[in-house]
DNA sequence: AAATGGGTCAACCGCGCGGCT
DNA sequence: AAGCCGCGCGGTTGACCCATT
C-alpha cells in the first residue's frame, strides 16, 4: 500500500521502506538517539533522506507508536479537539498518546470527517431555523423543503428537473452567483467549521436563496475548490449538498421538525 | 472471473518557522 | 539585518485492498 522502492537522480532511496532499513534506522537511534536527522542516514548506512527518516522514526518505528484501534473516546476527543483547533494534526495527536500527527491526520479523512460533518451541518441548519421565528416563514421554508425533497427524490435526473436554471446556464456563471454572497474569510478559517459557519451564516439573506443556491450545487462542484481566494464556501457548500443526499428522508424529517409549528 | 471504483494509509513534497551565524 | 540550515507541519500522492457490478 505505498510506494514502489525507487532511487530518485541524486542516489536517494524513496518509497516503502524495507525490513532491513528499519533495523538499521532503529538501531542507530536506539544506540546514538536523535542528534542530527540529515545526518543520521550516513551513520545508519541509509541510502534516505534525512526527512525521510525522520518520517519513518515519528511515524511506524517509535517504539511507543500505536497503530490502529481507535477506540470511542479517542475518536470523540479527536472530533472534539478539531473543532476546537481546526487541522492542527500535531497539536491533536499530541493530546493522544502514541499517535503520530499522520495517523491522526489520515484517521480524521478516513473515517471521522463524515462524522464531523454531519454534525456540523445539522448544528448549521438547526440555528438557522431557529432564527425563524414566525409562523409564515415557517410554513413558507416546509413548503420550499418539502418541494425540493419530492423533486430530489424523483428517480430521472433530479437535480435538473428541479432547478430553476435552464441547463445552458455555464458552470462559472453559477459559481459566481453562488459566491455573490459570501465573505471574505481569513484564510485560517479555510479549515475550521465553526469559523467558516460563523462567517457565512450572516451572510445568507433568506433561508429561500439559501436553499435556491444549494440546489444549483452539482453544477457547481467542478470548480468548487479551485477557489483559491475562498476556500470556506466552496467547501461548505459542498459537503452541505453532500450530507442531504447522504441523509435523505432521515435528514429531512429532521428539518421539518425543527420549523416553527411543527414541534 | 474480470473490471471498476472508492477507501485506506504510508510516504512524499513544499512551505514556514525558529535558531544560529 | 540577512542568509542559511534543520526541523516540523499540513496537504497531497500513489499503490494496495476490498466490495460491488
Amino acid at each position: 500500500m505505498v510506494r514502489a522502492p525507487y532511487f530518485d537522480k541524486n542516489g536517494v532511496k524513496k518509497g516503502a521502506w524495507s525490513r532491513e532499513e528499519d533495523d538499521k534506522l532503529r538501531e542507530h537511534v536506539e544506540k546514538y538517539g536523535l542528534w542530527n536527522w540529515r545526518e543520521i542516514p550516513k551513520f545508519a548506512g541509509l541510502s534516505r533522506c534525512g526527512k525521510s527518516c525522520r518520517l519513518r522514526w515519528m511515524n511506524y518505528l517509535r517504539p511507543d507508536v500505536k497503530h490502529g484501534n481507535y477506540n470511542e473516546e479517542e475518536e470523540d476527543l479527536i472530533l472534539k479537539l478539531h473543532e476546537k483547533h481546526g487541522n492542527k494534526w500535531s497539536l491533536i495527536a499530541a493530546k493522544l498518546p502514541g499517535r503520530t500527527d499522520n495517523e491522526v491526520k489520515n484517521y480524521w479523512h478516513a473515517h471521522l470527517k463524515k462524522r464531523s460533518v454531519k454534525k456540523q451541518n445539522t448544528l448549521v441548519l438547526k440555528e438557522k431555523c431557529s432564527g425563524h421565528t414566525s409562523e409564515s416563514e415557517g410554513s413558507q421554508m416546509k413548503k420550499e423543503m418539502e418541494a425540493r425533497t419530492v423533486v430530489s427524490y424523483t428517480p430521472s435526473n433530479p437535480i435538473l428537473e428541479s432547478t430553476p436554471l435552464s441547463p445552458e446556464t455555464s458552470c462559472s456563471e453559477l459559481s459566481n452567483m453562488s459566491t455573490d454572497f459570501a465573505p471574505k474569510l481569513p484564510v485560517s478559517a479555510g479549515s475550521n467549521w465553526n469559523n467558516i459557519a460563523e462567517n457565512i451564516l450572516p451572510s445568507v439573506p433568506t433561508f429561500g436563496e439559501f436553499i435556491g443556491d444549494f440546489w444549483t450545487e452539482p453544477f457547481l462542484t467542478d470548480n468548487a475548490y479551485t477557489q483559491d481566494d475562498f476556500p470556506g464556501v466552496s467547501f461548505y457548500q459542498e459537503e452541505l449538498f453532500v450530507s442531504y443526499y447522504d441523509d435523505g428522508m432521515d435528514f429531512y424529517n429532521e428539518m421539518m421538525k425543527e420549523l416553527p409549528g411543527n414541534n
